[in-house]
DNA sequence: CACGGGCGTTAAGTATGTCAAGCACGGCTG
DNA sequence: CAGCCGTGCTTGACATACTTAACGCCCGTG
């Protein structure tokens, strides 16, 4: 193979856009990593991931995981959701707000939940179902 | 609930922290599931993920990758950033303190669950996460 | 010149995520 | 009773994340 340095990358991706993403992701982690002035074996021994791995990574040949996007972004101070919205992440499924005020009584937790005045009966029965099904498992 | 095998499957963790986390986001996520009255083989098909692997990762046997938690997170109608700070997604990299809005007093529900004593931590740490995933909807 | 020593990249191995089939239990319906 | 569905769960194969040990290159020395 063309080893050692000036490889030109002529990876073709013939998935659908995942690895857009990925690339993206990766870019931007490189760029950041460039700006902070590390090398990828400091960088490394930060986040105890391996050099190697961070390589790949920033190139777009894998998706890290969220141990390793969460080492990394502690790594280069960033804000973690930042670089969530790098790797693939649209978003969607926008919960309408509904405000609901007043507090209530003390007891089981049954009861602290059906006193829950913010609560919908619906989510109210929800949760004490899960409760129960806790209880008998 | 829980049918099927009524196993006991007495299955702690005696790995350290990491299945903690693990172990909380599949308890949320299975509470949300049942919640949404989904079987695991209805949500399966609705995120394109196996019935099987939804299996493991309720009970915490898998960390699932960001692909998956996207997917589940879109099928059970959830806020992403909520799913993943169930993942083992903690403060730390917290660069820009944000205050998050904690409008409501005391909980009784929370207080009440805590005092649950037959719930295990992990279980207790999911129905709370259930209950405020409503109050901030 | 040779020699460390830094860099990014690669190759081969191990761990872990993920899937397709099939199992065991239980609720029905005839 | 048998037989079908519907649960959730297990298993064994494969794909992908991740590691450790190299390699090739470039830049300082002595």
């Amino acid at each position: 193979m063309t080893t050692g340095g000036a490889g030109p990358t002529e990876d073709r991706a013939r998935d659908g856009g995942w690895s857009d993403q990925v690339n993206a992701l990766g870019g931007f982690i490189r760029a950041q990593r460039q700006m902070a002035k590390l090398s990828l074996r400091e960088m490394a021994s930060m986040t105890r991931v391996s050099n190697a791995y961070l390589s790949q990574v920033e190139r777009g040949l894998h998706q890290p995981s969220l141990k390793v996007l969460h080492s990394i972004a502690d790594a280069l101070h960033l804000n973690t959701e930042q670089l969530l919205r790098q790797a693939g992440w649209d978003a969607s499924t926008a919960p309408e707000p509904e405000p609901r005020p007043r507090p209530a009584g003390p007891s089981s937790v049954e009861e602290a939940v059906r006193a829950e005045t913010r609560l919908t009966e619906e989510q109210k029965t929800a949760i004490i179902g899960v409760y129960r099904s806790f209880l008998d498992s």
